[in-house]
DNA sequence: GATTTACTGAAAAACGTTTTACAGGACCGT
DNA sequence: ACGGTCCTGTAAAACGTTTTTCAGTAAATC
């Protein structure tokens, strides 16, 4: 009800101090006796004063804010990206400014120009595009931030993303012991580097075991056309006897695009998804995926991020996590009898974050198809 | 890599006019000579200006950003009602802050004290208990805000939410048609509003049908311990024939219990769900389910927040949207033969978004057990 | 005992805007 | 010619902080 908030001129007058003094107890960036201290902060308290952050920053000129550009905030995938950065900075005092670039170059740019406006002190952005042209706008305004998941390496600013070819290897291995040898790969667009990652490294494993190179499909970026693509594959290609989805709405897609054509999991076709959601195990057949360990993967952004801030100069670098198989029943033996589902589950548990200098930037990986 | 932002002063400068002129051809909140305000908007373009947002709005009081806090922010509801709020917004020059309380009263009080402290222009809050007693520092900040979802009615505030009686009622309904009589209510915390109303909805409607009381049982907040408390209850009690999920992690926990204990969906057990999710229809017996009007929910959110920040004293107002049964396969008709699905879907479409001042306030709805 | 040093806190400048107050014309009607 | 009203733009105040400068006192050093 109270039009006007208290501000530290308030605090200021009834304690008897100058605003100077009001802020230096405040923020212990100046000493101040140690009993006049404590009457200021009585009375602050007593007030009810609560810092304007924007007259704050506005004078220290960087905004606790972190901003998080997502293509799509829609996908739990970048929403629990968002989640794990959330609650990571909350507890530093800063804030998260969210926005949907919607997988779409223009409108990525004007969000970020909207965002930068604010002077965020980082920003992380997934970008809509494996070249993120928009990246001059966060340089010219000279913005710390870290580039995620989608693109893996870049020459200019840090990246944080999970070990995708190692991601493929896992997959594909585990398909390979099964007795897998035709084997399609489900990747949403291949103009993006973490697909590319993943998809090579399942096709370097397949090729080497001297199985026929797995075709490559790109079911586009959102759900809808995934089903639609793969049950139009599906009628126009001999039938492989697993699927691998290098992504969650891809896998999505796989999965309905097998109801459609009744094509039953695991008997007549073994799938391994990407990342771990709930709905994998409320099936009768649940689904065998790779998990992308979401926690760490936002530790890992705002631990470098926050170097950044902090005035860390040194060279860009890359930051990849290993995923994790998750074995269950959705990827089964093939032969003559039924499903049988194995429980090689070797994933390396910790030691699972790895940094390193990147003198090897730019060397993009080749699609796997 | 320029240090220092360009403000209004270097364009003024440059355009040799005064920052105040400046100011107004930007803002355009008062008159100026035509040519001279192109002269300046070039100027501004080519020294790439930008005005920042931090002095702008400490000078005018308000800063355009909406505060959203939810409780879980892992939640895949939540978070598609983050994304529809922020369509809404992003497109009139607001920012979002996304706050995760985490179904903790205490963090909810902490995060929203941080909020306030950016002064934003409204707050858009899910409650994390029923009762909302943080709701006092809002209000002493004198800040505009709407409590959206888990609270259906409020003296205090604008409340948005779906109406949840009526959705207990369809998918009571459907079930009753589909000669079901003994059906268990899976709802997360019967200490939520909508949760209640849910159950209660449900719960005229069968009984009118003269069908026993159903069932009430808590499933708690978290997917994890919904599954649990399923398994251990269908373990000791007669089983039902039906059950209801009035939330999608109810409605998870449902579906694992039901995978664990190998009762097969809708042969043994019809299930209603919560929410229209993706996966939902990824299964060989795609889930029947009431789905939530997320979009029409996010712009009936902002729109009363809108014109609370615009100045409207208005009495609370009280907004509910109408869900939707979607009828898949997996409540099906209850008899000596198999599955038997219906496609009664006569879900009234359009208006489905009322507002009605609240002369009614304040009259909870009892509990449907 | 004089001079430096250390400490404490007040006063004022600064951050980048917006807004208010005002000044200088031009234009109008008398 | 004169006072009034527009019109257009400048100068300066303001927003709520933080930071810098400086003054006054007490302690320490010679």
């Amino acid at each position: 009800m109270s039009d006007k908030p208290v501000s530290i001129r308030d605090v200021a007058k009834k304690a008897g101090v100058s605003p100077g003094t009001v802020s230096n107890v405040l923020t212990g960036r100046k000493p101040v006796n140690k009993d006049l201290a404590d009457h200021v902060r009585k009375v602050a308290a007593d007030l009810g004063y609560q810092t304007d952050r924007l007259a704050s920053q506005l004078r220290t000129g960087k905004a606790q804010i972190i901003a998080v550009l997502v293509p799509d905030l829609d996908n739990p995938f970048f929403t629990s990206i968002v989640a794990a950065i959330e609650g990571c900075v909350s507890q530093e005092n800063y804030e998260i400014i969210v926005a949907n670039s919607n997988d779409d170059e223009e409108t990525e740019r004007s969000r970020l120009a909207a965002i930068l406006a604010w002077r965020p002190a980082g920003i992380v952005v997934i970008p809509s595009t494996d070249r993120f042209p928009n990246r001059d706008l966060i340089e010219r305004a000279g913005v710390p931030y870290v580039i995620a998941d989608r693109v893996t390496h870049s020459p200019q600013a840090d990246t944080v993303s999970v070990a995708n070819e190692e991601a493929g290897e896992m997959a594909a291995r585990h398909l390979l012991e099964l007795g897998h040898r035709r084997i399609l790969l489900a990747a949403s667009v291949l103009g993006l580097g973490n697909m590319r990652e993943r998809c090579a490294g399942a096709a370097r494993v397949i090729e080497a075991a001297g199985a026929p190179a797995p075709e490559v499909l790109e079911t586009g970026l959102t759900f809808d056309v995934a089903s639609e693509r793969l049950s139009k594959w599906l009628d126009g290609h001999e039938r492989p006897t697993a699927i691998i989805g290098f992504t969650n709405f891809t896998t999505l897609g796989v999965l309905t695009a097998l109801v459609e054509r009744g094509i039953r999991i695991p008997h007549e076709m073994s799938v391994i998804g990407f990342d771990d959601y709930k709905w994998m195990c409320a099936r009768s057949v649940p689904i065998t995926a790779i998990r992308q360990p979401i926690q760490a993967f936002g530790q890992a952004i705002w631990s470098r991020l926050r170097n950044r801030i902090d005035g860390d100069t040194g060279p860009p670098m890359r930051v990849y996590l290993s995923c994790e198989l998750i074995v269950r029943a959705s990827a089964a033996a093939i032969g003559p009898k039924g499903p049988r589902t194995s429980n090689a589950n070797d994933g390396n548990e910790q030691d699972n974050v790895r940094e390193m200098a990147r003198p090897d930037a730019g060397t993009g990986v080749k699609p796997g198809a």
